[in-house]
DNA sequence: AGTGTTAGTATCAAAGTGATACGAACAATA
DNA sequence: TATTGTTCGTATCACTTTGATACTAACACT
């Protein structure tokens, strides 16, 4: 894809994908919160090739969602830690795994529950000023003009 | 990808990725979302070569977040339509867009407001149970056994 | 008859992906 | 000291996907 990227491209969605727009990236993103840092925990979680794991973990990074930390100097090594913004993509998974558990949601599914009530996590997209979900009320799209 | 599907895994996540994982049939969703339904109006809108326009529609198609529908009878032409599948991805979409927004802002954005009140949507997720914003409180998560 | 519109298909070079083997830099063990 | 193991990659190369461009089918319109 011609990865059009910033500054260009108004819409938000295009900048988002051209940072995170594949799977591979969404997975690790999925990992990194499950609190998998190292390149080999990466690579047995998904069962990704080493090059395509390289290459992504570098973009991840160089985009500022990841970051490399030296865990040991001796045999050095490096390993990879979420940063805020990795960390605020968080909602983006849950969203996708929210329409996944409903259309694709035949035989086990992992669960996610609130650790202090207990209940089952089911995450929802609303309108923070007016509390609505979204998609449920008729909005205003404004396009800013080119230039 | 080793686009493994289904009851086999039991990331939702993975299982969503596998239907759309891929950055063209993001911006698809995101522009029939806008109202666009015919195969010209996506080629133009997004750029996308025609031969990758018609496989991402029918992979969309097949798993039924389109629909095809015949418009015209004479030129036998046909337009697509969002499912309720299509259109429950609209959460996933202002999720990805609202971190573009926060991490990629720079220069002139698109912007969506709430019809009614005026006010510009500001997308978060929150658990539908208990409230709280997705990743603000401790969690607990449940991989079911294999077999 | 000629031009325009819509929804594609055909072709093919270039780029991306995936599987596998291998390498570097050590630690631990025999 | 030699051997084996661990971790984080790189090298290679066959295979697949993509992207750009040209072209076709089936009409309508002038």
């Amino acid at each position: 894809m011609d990865t059009e990227n910033s500054c260009e491209n108004p819409c938000p969605i295009s900048r988002s994908l051209s940072v995170a727009g594949d799977a591979w990236s969404i997975l690790i993103l999925r990992d990194a919160h499950a609190g998998l840092t190292r390149f080999d925990q990466f690579r047995k979680s998904m069962g990704i090739a080493p090059t395509m794991l390289t290459r992504r973990l570098a973009t991840l990074t160089e985009e500022g969602l990841l970051e490399k930390r030296r865990y040991s100097e001796h045999p050095p090594r490096e390993e990879y830690l979420l940063t805020e913004a990795g960390r605020d993509f968080l909602p983006v998974l849950f969203m996708i795994g929210a329409w996944g558990r409903k259309y694709r949601g035949g035989g086990k599914l992992t669960q996610f529950f609130d650790a202090e009530t207990g209940t089952e996590i089911q995450a929802i997209a609303v309108d923070e000023v007016t509390g609505a979900k979204i998609g449920t009320r008729p909005m205003r799209v404004v396009v800013p003009d080119e230039r």
